[in-house]
DNA sequence: GAGTTTGAAACT
DNA sequence: CAGTTTCAAACTC
């Protein structure tokens, strides 16, 4: 390429400065021989032979990337910065699906070369265009998998990153990406202008479309997975190829595929974005290529998806920015919201969480999701901490399903913490984990099945809970969503899914902050651990991936204050361990409610009875730790006047009724039917009938649960906490059930993990209201019960979990 | 949609 | 630690 004449050109001045009379008077004064220029020059030649492009220019790239943050402040701020990060993301998605459409070829061949493509149009954009963006990104990655020590291989990296974009769903990962793309795109957006504003009629138009193509994505995910996961093995093992190209890839999958049937759909896909977009800058294409395309397109008119195609797909050898500009336009209008906000919300937290676990390895099976998702975080150059996948051996050792803080604090168990990210992350994201399984390398079938299981699980949970809208988070709602979309295609679904997706935004967190910029735990998102979007209507708000040094760090600052500070308020019981102490359950499960709010509430005016109280918008009865007066909590009082189990049942019953109103009980009922399917896991998913078991276990905790708004922590570092641990928090009393079952063998458990992490003082009741605080350590151990609790159920499941349970 | 109420969060 | 202020959600009209 070019390194070797620049190479050459380097050393060729340092030869000259050596012959100089200074370079000489130096030498004299210096007792040091100096040796010629030729060692230089193999340094560059060495460099040279990397000759990975990625490695020259990610300094450049780096470089550019200060500049980029600083346009995206100003952009950002400006909401409007976000939709085109989000479109960014939203582009990066569709390429991941277009993605997803080659490797059903069940050529692995292919599949890798569609990797390396996509990693080679991102260096193309790099190199020709010199797009800060776009660019920056990738180099990095390869520079990182390459250089880095702790990388084992840089086709990891790089995978994780095709993997992210592949998961068209994930795409809040893709989320850098997509901002970069659009502030590069500021030129080629202009061109392309029209292309676009075409496109975004036939958005417009279309409707649906977007969702059509993540749920078809996802099927031809699902049932050519294991093809994929070869292909994806056969991408780890294969080395980088920075040279190839995406459209050569394409071309190649055509070619070799006379496709029939989804195939040659999804080549169209694929291809038709390129296609698309070349005729709409009226480059040529490749004759052939092109013909077939749009006959194909013909074939299939409801492809209106060439617009996300063609924007997804974007056309490597042409300027990324250009697509991507044209494709986050588009793409806005389609996705919805939600996945956009959420997926962006939650990942630049698990990013951050992520920075924090440098320890964190990802080799398991369930370890797949994961690596999915640190791909994603890769994106944001998080692979510089990333552990290669192979090496953490700690997959076995139980994670502790970390919130962002407990990440800080300590080197988390890889596996768990994958798990509850990858979780939190189904949740969070759009993207139903079953993508994310789906690119995990190694997993085989297996992760795929979890997730899909997962995602199935939250299916059927769903669809139970279809009837009743409930307040969920739109993460959950579009996690679920995504999942639907996977085994169902109906127009009335898909219209329940976008009905549910409005309203699950609607639950989602907004704020209203005005005068707290976002930054403290008056904001909702903040609190919950999550970016603000959209649909918030916040003033100056910085709780923004623009801003994610501003967020961490007072996040570090709240955190120092009050540790718990981001944990979620709810706890559930077996989770409320640090308050209540583990063993309590059998004695608190009389108190008012399983779960017990962190802190407890403090109202005097609404007699809890009312969303002011934490308690009851939590869904959770009063506790001691309360020092509310005229408590009528529903959920449990106090006093524990409702403690007892029959009022306890009474309650949900009360509760359902007005859940129904708050939104919380939708949660309860359904968290009750999650535990009758997971008594009977075969009933309800459908999809992986194998895995059900694991992805059963599991989803109770992570997907399943539907926290009440407020309860649920999104956020990342609280999601974990909520949707993992503590998680459940509305979710309580459905536990009962749930918990009563799976708790027989957890219970025990939780005594020794309570003897071993948590203080004896927490055993029982931190009913003072002071300890409220005081539970840092607490929550910190909590975070790990918390785990438990939900590693619990991944134990029943998994037999390796026990012993590993006890240690702690 | 504006204004009020409420209680958590933040501050002193 | 207690008291006060600030803040934004929840609620009411």
């Amino acid at each position: 390429m070019d390194t070797p004449e620049k190479a050459t050109q380097i050393a060729t001045p340092l030869s000259k400065f050596e012959d100089s009379p200074v370079f000489n008077y130096i030498n004299s004064l210096s007792p040091i021989k100096p040796v010629k220029s030729i060692p230089i020059t193999q340094t560059f030649n060495s460099l040279n032979f990397s000759s990975l492009p990625s490695i020259f220019t990610s300094p450049h790239v780096i470089a550019h990337r200060e500049t980029r943050f600083l346009k995206r402040n100003n952009c950002s701020d400006s909401s409007k910065a976000g939709s085109s990060s989000e479109n960014g993301n939203k582009v990066c998605t569709d390429d991941g699906v277009a993605m997803d459409a080659s490797q059903l070829y069940d050529n692995s061949a292919q599949l890798q070369e569609n990797f390396d493509a996509g990693v080679s149009i991102e260096e193309d954009s790099v190199e020709p265009s010199g797009d800060s963006k776009f660019v920056i990104e990738l180099p990095r990655a390869l520079k990182y998998d390459c250089g880095s020590p702790g990388c084992s291989s840089t086709p990891c990296s790089v995978i994780e990153a095709n993997c992210v974009s592949e998961q068209a769903g994930t795409s809040a990962s893709v989320v850098p990406f997509v901002e970069k793309d659009s502030e590069n795109g500021s030129f080629e957006d202009e061109v392309h202008l029209q292309g676009a504003s075409q496109i975004e009629q036939k958005k417009e138009e279309v409707g649906c479309d977007w969702e059509s193509l993540i749920s078809d994505a996802q099927d031809l995910l699902i049932f050519h997975y294991p093809n994929e996961s070869e292909a994806f093995k056969g991408l780890i093992q294969k080395s980088m190829d920075p040279g190839a190209r995406f459209c050569t890839s394409l071309v190649t999958q055509f070619s070799q595929n006379d496709l029939s049937g989804e195939p040659k759909r999804q080549m169209v896909d694929s291809v038709g974005c390129s296609q698309h977009h070349e005729m709409m800058e009226g480059l040529s294409a490749q004759p052939g290529e092109t013909s077939e395309l749009k006959e194909i397109n013909e074939i299939e008119d409801n492809l209106v998806n060439d617009d996300l195609n063609n924007c997804l797909t974007g056309n490597p050898s042409e300027n990324v920015g250009d697509d991507v500009g044209v494709c986050v336009q588009a793409a806005c209008k389609r996705v919805p919201t939600l996945h956009r906000g959420m997926l962006r919300r939650c990942l630049d937290f698990e990013r951050v969480a992520r920075r924090k676990n440098l320890n964190d390895g990802s080799n398991c099976s369930s370890s797949i999701i994961l690596q999915s998702n640190e791909k994603i975080a890769s994106e944001d150059n998080q692979l510089e901490t990333l552990m290669p996948t192979s090496d953490s051996p700690r997959c076995i050792l139980p994670g502790i399903g970390l919130h962002l803080n407990a990440l800080t604090l300590a080197s988390l168990p890889s596996q768990d913490n994958k798990n509850f990210r990858l979780e939190i992350f189904s949740r969070q994201l759009s993207l139903p984990t079953s993508t994310a399984s789906i690119h995990s390398p190694e997993s085989g079938q297996e992760p795929v099945q979890d997730s899909l299981t997962s995602a199935a699980a939250e299916r059927d949970m769903v669809p139970v809970d279809d009837e009743v809208p409930l307040a969920e988070d739109a993460s959950q709602t579009s996690a679920y969503l995504v999942g639907e979309e996977s085994n169902l295609n109906s127009p009335k679904k898909k219209r329940r899914r976008m009905e549910l997706a409005g309203e699950s935004e609607s639950a989602c967190k907004r704020c209203n902050c005005k005068k707290s910029k976002c930054l403290k735990l008056y904001c909702e998102c903040f609190a919950a651990g999550v970016y603000c979007i959209e649909p918030c209507s916040c003033q100056d708000c910085f709780n923004k991936p623009i801003h994610e040094d501003t967020v961490l760090a007072t996040r570090k600052q709240i955190e120092s204050r009050n540790p718990l500070a981001f944990a979620p308020k709810v706890i559930r019981n077996s989770d409320s361990v640090p308050e209540h102490g583990l063993h309590l359950q059998d004695e608190s499960s009389k108190t008012p409610a399983s779960a017990r709010h962190k802190r407890g509430c403090n109202c005097k005016k609404s007699s809890c009875l009312k969303k002011y109280c934490e308690c009851y918008q939590g869904g959770v009865g009063c506790s001691i730790n309360c020092r509310c007066e005229g408590c009528k909590n529903t959920f449990g009082r106090k006093d524990g006047s409702a403690t007892i189990d029959t009022e306890a049942e009474h309650e949900e019953e009360e509760e359902s009724e007005t859940c129904e109103k708050s939104g919380v009980d939708p949660i309860l009922q359904r968290t009750e039917i999650s535990n009758n399917e997971e008594q009977n896991p075969g009933s309800a998913l459908p999809t992986t009938p194998l895995q059900f078991s694991r992805p059963l276990v599991q989803q109770p905790f992570s997907s399943k649960f539907k926290p009440p708004r407020s309860l649920l922590s999104i956020g990342s570092s609280t999601a974990f906490y909520t949707g993992l641990n503590y998680g459940k928090p509305s979710i309580i009393r459905s536990q009962p059930k749930f918990e009563k079952r799976l708790q027989t063998a957890p219970e025990e458990e939780m005594p020794e993990i309570l003897r071993g992490n948590s203080s004896p003082g927490s055993g029982v009741k931190t009913v003072s209201p002071n300890s409220k605080r005081v539970s840092p350590p607490n929550n910190v151990l909590g975070a790990s019960p918390s785990r438990r609790s939900g590693r619990k159920l991944i134990l029943q499941s998994i037999p390796s979990f026990p012993s590993l349970t006890p240690q702690y």
